[in-house]
DNA sequence: ATCGGCTCGCGCAA
DNA sequence: TGCGCGAAGCCGAT
């Protein structure tokens, strides 16, 4: 039957149990396959002999983002409408706040339990709080996102990768399994099939339309599955000697997919490990999908200043403090830097490739932070501007990997103290002759000129 | 081209 | 209490 640890699971307002139709809230898991939270929560109406639904909160205006973003994210979930309907699955989009939208919601329809999955952003663990209060039924909470759950592998902020790594593997074997299908939900929902205008939904969206939908990578599971395929077959081969160059193409690239939970990292990881690359590479890969994209949910859950200086270790704040007042050798406002106008080329490059293409190569994102810190007046501005610029341009903006990411560049979060020097102080620096020795800037520079 | 030093603190061995 | 070593580096010496 039905296999499922129940450690990726949390409840609240237990009490109140009745039986009665089940409801997913969908938030980070925009996918109808591969998905913890949706197979339980049908696992659950079963046990009920009730029926299921899904829901998902459009909230207006998301922590400013951008139309590029709500667009790929709209995209994606008509696709779940539709993978879901043929399961007979009834699909519900409520525009508004959860904490407004869902209680109501949950009334009219008579939902009797509510699952929904786990996020360790801090505006979405409030909205989870505030439904909770309000809705005063049973409440679960699925991990779905990571392979092994985020509150079970550690029950405090790491130190590092290097102490997160030990727990990882000893529970590993225990989480990385197969998924059983979704099943076609055979009691019929009762109430009228929602119908969805996506076309109109997408045309009065109030998000910033200056940045516009990109069209080199295609929204939804379908693509998803497509581009993890691509991937396993075309780059995971050269993925160690390729992933820190620009020009060579050697990302995966599933990073937009991961963000929105169109698709699975268990699945990612399912497959690589089924795949015919050398156990090395193989290696070489899960090390950065599963223990430092599982890190930065750590990171975020554990440490609520997970975006600003506050949340920096006590030894890079001290150096960092230190640093305060030394002359920046280049000065930049927030615009100059949006507008790609510093005297770097390759640092501009960076940053119009993100501008243009949603999306910035894995490693100039580090030295792309770090000059940051270097060209602002104080690192708690390098902090905003970088998050900033993050979250409006990257399809995979406002991600845990983001934010720890950013902390690492500018905060030293998950490293080590360095030699120190101007402006950084024992931060970690990244310099322009260092990338010139590992990769051809001009190529690069002149490849985002041509897009 | 390659190497050592830089520098902090966690976690484990003893 | 001591010690090894870590999320992707830099720099200067050889």
């Amino acid at each position: 039957m039905f296999s499922f640890n129940k450690n990726r699971l949390t409840t609240s307002n237990k009490a109140n149990d009745a039986n009665g139709p089940v409801a997913y809230w969908m938030s980070r898991e925009q996918r109808n396959a591969d998905n913890w939270a949706l197979l339980w929560a049908q696992d659950l109406a079963r046990q009920r002999g009730a029926p299921l639904a899904v829901v998902f909160c459009l909230v207006p205006e998301f922590l400013h983002a951008s139309f590029r973003q709500y667009a790929f994210m709209l995209q994606g979930l008509q696709e779940v409408q539709e993978n879901l309907a043929a399961k007979n699955i009834p699909f519900y989009l409520l525009t508004g706040r959860p904490e407004d939208v869902l209680p109501p919601w949950q009334r009219q329809n008579n939902i009797q339990a509510i699952v929904a999955d786990f996020d360790p952003l801090r505006i979405k663990r409030a909205w989870r709080e505030n439904v909770v209060a309000k809705v005063k039924i049973p409440f679960y909470e699925v991990d779905a996102h990571n392979i092994v759950p985020c509150l079970i592998v550690s029950a405090k902020q790491e130190y590092g990768a290097y102490t997160l790594r030990p727990k990882m593997h000893r529970m590993l074997e225990e989480y990385l399994e197969e998924f059983p299908p979704l099943r076609r939900q055979s009691l019929p929902w009762k109430a009228k099939k929602p119908q969805i205008d996506w076309v109109k939904l997408k045309q009065t969206l109030a998000a910033d339309r200056s940045v516009g939908e990109v069209s080199w990578i295609k929204s939804g599971e379908k693509a998803a599955q497509a581009a993890l395929s691509d991937f396993i077959v075309q780059k995971l081969p050269h993925y160690v000697q390729r992933r820190n160059d620009p020009n060579q193409g050697g990302q995966s690239n599933l990073s937009p997919y991961l963000h929105f939970g169109q698709l699975s990292a268990q699945r990612v990881a399912l497959e690589v490990r089924k795949a015919a690359a050398d156990q090395e590479t193989k290696n070489a890969f899960l090390e950065e999908l599963i223990i430092r994209r599982e890190l930065a949910d750590n990171f975020c859950l554990y440490n609520p200043d997970y975006d600003n200086f506050a949340g920096f270790s006590a030894w890079a704040q001290k150096t960092l403090n230190e640093h305060r007042g030394d002359p920046r050798p280049y000065l930049y406002s927030r615009e100059q830097l949006e507008q790609a106008q510093t005297h770097d080329d390759l640092w501009n490059a960076a940053q119009m490739e993100m501008v243009k293409r949603g999306k910035m190569h894995g490693y100039l994102r580090m030295y792309w932070a770090k000059k940051i810190l270097e060209w602002m007046p104080a690192p708690e501005e390098a902090m905003a501007a970088a998050i900033y610029l993050n979250d409006k341009y990257e399809l995979d903006g406002r991600d845990p990997n983001g934010y720890a990411g950013i902390a690492w560049s500018i905060g030293g979060v998950h490293d080590r103290a360095w030699n120190e020097r101007n402006v950084f102080g024992k931060i970690r620096y990244m310099s322009y002759k260092g990338c010139q020795a590992k990769f051809n800037i001009k190529k690069y520079v002149e490849w985002v000129g041509s897009l």
